[in-house]
DNA sequence: CGCTGCTGCAAACTTACTTCA
DNA sequence: GTTGAAGTAAGTTTGCAGCAG
């Protein structure tokens, strides 16, 4: 077994989640805001993360998984609660469907294959708007409509951060305030960053297994080579120095300062190739 | 030019709520 | 019906950069 084969090799060529992506649209302050944190992160972790440069995770994007169940909707505005306007226009609203004032809204959603319909009471009497957003609202859990959800996993694929513009944008497609549309995708940095660090984690765990058998053989190599010197070194001592004398080949090549080389115990043996993670080219990057 | 206070943004951390086994 | 884990929306804290004074 050799480093430079299997899970190593293949862990060893990491780059962090979406850090690859391109930000489009980006304010030119936020591109040099960005490309500072990176490298400042990159600074800050190399210790950590020696070469490991993950490949963007594809998987990890095509693989999120979605809710697959809405809350009740009467459970999100239960009846002789107070309503919270915002909330519910946000939770309960189809991107694609119009905003409607006391509606019942079918919504067609996806679960183990099966197409299901439900069908949500939804009390809603106005358009969420950003004036409103500083106020203050008691917590109540929104559960975004796969379609939302499906618009934001969209729009995250193709830049993982937003400018104001986008973000107003977004928030005016998906009927959600821009504040929502912002923390949907602060929340799904995190949650790329996780994964791709359980994914960095899992990769080091192999490396470091792979190195401590690589070591492990390397030191039982050297006693077995320490012992058979021991048991050479009589012979050594009954000649005397005029005898010992390097066969022809090994004169021609040998390098004076070079003891293995001279060695008539050197056992011809390919130098085994280390990939050290931790002064591999990519972590200077 | 350097310092300071302000502002905005993103990351990190935390809390609260929902869903499901 | 209860409970604990997992998922996630949203709140809070912290650090950094840009800018004006």
């Amino acid at each position: 077994m050799g480093l430079d084969d299997g899970a190593c090799d293949a862990g060893l060529v990491l780059a962090l989640g979406s850090q690859d992506k391109p930000e489009n649209h980006l304010h030119p302050d936020q591109e040099k805001k960005i490309k500072i944190r990176k490298e400042t992160f990159s600074l800050k972790y190399d210790h950590l993360f020696p070469s490991l440069t993950l490949g963007p995770s594809d998987h990890e994007t095509s693989t999120y998984k979605l809710s697959s169940k809405m809350p009740d909707a009467e459970k999100v505005c239960g009846v002789g609660e107070p309503v919270d306007l915002q909330k519910q226009a946000a939770s309960s609203v189809s991107p694609v469907s119009s905003f409607s004032n006391s509606s019942s809204i079918k919504r067609e959603r996806e679960s183990g294959g099966e197409e299901e319909i439900e069908v949500e009471k939804v009390m809603i009497s106005s358009r969420v708007s950003d004036e409103d957003e500083d106020q203050a609202s008691p917590r109540k859990k929104l559960r975004l409509t796969k379609e939302q959800s499906t618009i934001l996993e969209d729009s995250f694929k193709e830049h993982a951060t937003l400018n104001p513009k986008q973000k107003q944008d977004l928030a005016k497609q998906l009927n959600l305030r821009q504040r929502q549309v912002e923390v949907w995708f602060q929340n799904r940095r995190a949650r790329t960053k996780l994964k791709q660090t359980e994914v960095d984690c899992e990769l080091l765990k192999k490396c470091c297994e792979t190195l401590t058998e690589e070591n492990k053989r390397l030191e039982k190599e050297l006693q077995e080579l320490k012992s058979l010197k021991l048991a050479a070194a009589p012979f050594y001592m009954q000649l005397p120095a005029a005898t010992l004398t390097l066969c022809p080949s090994c004169e021609k090549g040998s390098n004076p300062g070079d003891v293995s080389s001279t060695s008539p115990f050197s056992i011809a043996k390919p130098k085994p190739q280390f990939h050290n993670p931790y002064n591999h080219p990519s972590a200077a990057s």
